[in-house]
DNA sequence: GTCTATAGATTGATAGAC
DNA sequence: GTCTATCAATCTATAGAC
């Protein structure tokens, strides 16, 4: 389902898969080291090993889920070919559908990352700001051309990436839509809502 | 600046507003009830003069927030007028400008209410249909009407409550936009994203 | 209604055996 | 690298004085 099998060594990944269902749940406050611990199948001390701190686990998550998620962004803005409007419909959609598909994950990332050292979270900063570029590229590029009429480029961004994270709050495995339905919507709105 | 004083008598609306405070930052259980009461003036047991529990308070929060949320909501629908377009420019512009306006707030209760128990979460899921329930109506009447053209009533109505949702999870007191500058551009997007 | 004092459980993190 | 045992701090909540 999610894709940690890069991160070594095995107790560390479980340990790290753990947390990211604890904290989606009950939050980085809500979640104990023992709950984590006792999750990966490990002793209450045996999360100290791989993990200087519960804080240094919570960095370790948002740093990785962040850098995917960029890297998924800027992902999509290739896929979208050519034109602005086929690449705000592949970045607003995959956002989106990616934010369903790893709503765990992406729950952790845009909601605990404020519970973070300073230090920290200025390194996330730096990658939110990141992602926030590309929307803010394609917006600005399609204005350009003629194609797109956006009331204001870094509201307008703004407000579209905030939709796609918002997926992370509500959505459950059980839903009706697949993330690929959200996308394909996501996406859609996003384009009508600019279109000239 | 948070209309609470509605709430009686003083110690418990100050304790009311220091939780506010202390949960939009920290998190329901990243707070301590010495953290509020300590806000508030009193000694650590001076809490529970005013409520049985930390997760009486919440519910509190949770309950009062939603209603007026809800309330402004059904406002909104009426001050757009008939047109259905007027009527979501007011609703979605209203729903944004409040959550910036009242962030801390909003923070709590849009971010915290999976905190509460079975019992309290079901009272505030009711409060939370009803306002969705008041966006579908409106697309659904204006689809009716052939003045707007929407891909899917439930998933747009959703999509745009959330990006009003997400502006307390971003909005700080000494952002640029203004509350009513936020409304404006948020109500613009959405009647833009459904015209016709 | 607010206080001091405290019960009883839980917390993050460490020490030392194996 | 994982365990048991534990420390010191903190937690929610209560008891009882005033």
């Amino acid at each position: 389902m999610e894709p940690w099998d890069d991160i070594e060594p095995a107790p560390a990944r479980k340990l790290l898969v753990a947390a990211i269902e604890a904290f989606a749940v009950r939050g980085y406050h809500g979640t104990s080291t023992r709950d984590i611990a006792g999750a990966a199948g490990m002793s209450p001390a045996g999360m100290y090993v791989h993990y200087r701190t519960k804080e240094e686990l919570l960095f370790r998550i948002s740093r990785v889920g962040h850098e995917r998620c960029r890297d998924m962004v800027r992902a999509a803005a290739t896929r979208g070919g050519a034109d602005p409007a086929g690449q705000l419909r592949a970045i607003i959609g995959d956002f989106a559908a990616w934010h369903a598909q790893h709503h765990t994950t992406a729950r952790v990332i845009q909601y605990e990352h404020e519970q973070l050292s300073t230090d920290h979270q200025a390194i996330i900063v730096v990658l939110r700001r990141e992602m926030e570029s590309v929307v803010r590229g394609v917006l600005a590029s399609g204005t350009a051309r003629g194609e797109f009429d956006v009331p204001e480029i870094a509201g307008t961004a703004l407000a579209m990436l905030s939709s796609g994270i918002d997926v992370a709050r509500w959505y459950r495995d059980d839903h009706s839509r697949t993330p690929d339905d959200i996308g394909k919507l996501y996406g859609e709105l996003a384009v009508r809502t600019v279109r000239a």
